[in-house]
DNA sequence: CTGAAAGCGCTAACAT
DNA sequence: ATGTTAGCGCTTTCAG
């Protein structure tokens, strides 16, 4: 089983090796009649490119590489999904490392794999910084989710965060919530960031007071969202509802409620963003804003293929979030 | 960048392409001193080895391929990082590729992935049958976890479902019940059954009778979960408990229950099994047994590591959950 | 312990 | 439209 050459293959079918190449790839022009027999003859057989030898000779792999900050998230699997299944549509193929969460460790993901000769990659990253990224530019074709860098916005697909927690905390407004919580990220995290801004300027917008109060930074996580609440608390101020700047922070934010017998939406709304699959099964149903993190990955993907393998330019594209009403918000 | 050879290295520290070759590869011996020499020159011009080049003149890439039912799935995050962190330590690369849900796609990614000369394969399918595994290991080595055929078992990472099934079922009856339902996943699937015969055996042990309509069979998923305590309400059997053979139809027992306002755990109790990310954060927390997924991961990985680069004979492993009381048991 | 030489299997000019 | 000829950059006998 894939002992053949292409020598072999040519010797059956009675043409030149280039000819069968020419056939594999089906790049240049080959008669129909002399491509059937090539192929009856790799058919009988059972002939497999060797990709090493097609690689070390043509001086590209087919093969993309993509880092993922953390594999074990809850969020990465549908864009593995998503980059996996459109590049495999193309007969390209995917290398993994993951980033383990710091700068170094994905930039050790990276090296990893351009020693491997990748021939682009797709970074699901979360440290990489701008510097490093500009650099890597001149080394290999690259595209990532949701690092909205205004100098690599050509290779960036991001999501409008500002306008996914506008809309999010406008419609807390249009339920009749005026005294409305905010628990998003760390500073230095540029979506965490952006979503207080949409919080804002929704508030803004309705003429509600924006306090600093409302507002706590922790982490995008279930215990960020936890400590989120002691710190609200802590503040003293009131709130009906609260925004969180993502479902996992949202989710601790229900277990808060759940463990100080505040009943969620009864007496305190909270809405989500991201739409993680563990929404839909907390108690109560986390109503959300959807981020299409799978067509942001099939579209990444998409964009590598067209660059690297048929030049296209380099460019970013913008996606927006949906609402997923689900019962975590009350109307009051 | 990366543009050095092999024989740029030799030349600039006075030995031959081979000694390059056998610095880089610390196979056979060299003297320190030459080594020095040969490392000095590969940091001055920043020498990478081109992999398709060794792969092509080794007949290995160093790589090892690896295919996932479903890349989405909320299980296979923790078992991916598993066996990338620790295949990565030894320098060998992962190559993806995702089963879409039938045994074509997983044959199909299975052979794309062996186009690409990948020196091994770990599985995480869940539809290749035992006849067209036999013949792949003709093939080319691999490790799969949890489908325990007998003519693979070296080849096996297994979960003892019996056992765990067992002891859940076990703790249910400590905790004092006696009228315990069981809803598995469908009859075709032998952790389903095995996770059945577990809870049957724990009856047995306890003289309680095992009642046919005690037990269903419906999908591993929420809405098998839904589905199951429908049927067992059809089925008109009464029961304090129930044993779920995975945590996704437990959570949908317990779907099930806010639906129909029973009180977890006061009215019924409910365990899960695979402790699956999800299972802490909804309410009430469920108590499960742990699937040491990330472990049997790692453990593929190794036993591929050492059988395709250190000629270790194949062999599998026998792993156990372990159980996660949280709140959704309750003694009666 | 090190060097020389012969490919690994394919693609890519360049001819024809 | 197809064949010829060189390599791609490395590993691997085989000598020494």
């Amino acid at each position: 089983m894939n002992k053949s050459s292409i020598l072999e293959v040519a010797k059956l079918a009675g043409v030149s090796p280039s000819t069968v190449s020419r056939v594999t790839n089906n790049r240049s022009i080959v008669k129909e009649a002399t491509r059937i027999k090539v192929e009856e003859a790799m058919q009988k057989l059972g002939y497999t490119p060797n990709s090493a030898a097609q690689s070390l000779s043509s001086k590209r792999t087919n093969t993309i590489g993509m880092v993922v900050a953390m594999l074990d998230g809850p969020f990465y699997g549908p864009m593995i999904s998503g980059v996996e299944s459109t590049l495999r549509k193309q007969g390209k193929h995917l290398l993994i490392a993951s980033g383990s969460g710091s700068a170094e460790g994905e930039e050790e993901a990276v090296e990893f794999l351009l020693n491997r000769q990748v021939d682009g990659l797709i970074l699901l990253t979360e440290w990489l910084d701008r510097r490093y990224l500009k650099e890597l530019e001149k080394r290999v074709p690259f595209y990532m989710i949701n690092q909205h860098h205004d100098s690599l916005d050509h290779r960036v697909m991001w999501l409008d965060d500002v306008e996914g927690a506008y809309n999010a905390t406008k419609y807390l407004i249009n339920k009749g919530h005026t005294k409305i919580a905010c628990i998003s990220g760390q500073e230095f995290k540029t979506d965490a960031n952006d979503r207080v801004l949409g919080y804002k300027k929704a508030l803004k917008e309705a003429n509600i007071p924006v306090l600093d109060d409302m507002i706590v930074r922790t982490s995008f996580e279930v215990s960020g969202g936890l400590q989120g609440m002691e710190q609200l608390k802590a503040n003293g101020v009131e709130f009906t509802a609260v925004f969180a700047g993502n479902d996992e922070s949202a989710i601790g934010v229900l277990t808060w409620a759940n463990q100080h017998n505040v009943s969620v939406p009864a007496q305190l709304s909270v809405i989500g963003y991201d739409d993680i699959l563990l929404s839909q099964h907390v108690t109560p149903p986390l109503t959300t804003m959807h981020a299409p993190n799978f067509e942001m990955a099939k579209s990444c993907a998409e964009k590598a293929f067209n660059e690297i393998y048929h030049k296209a330019d380099p460019s970013g594209a913008k996606f927006v979030t949906t609402l997923i009403e689900r019962s975590s918000v009350k109307a009051i």
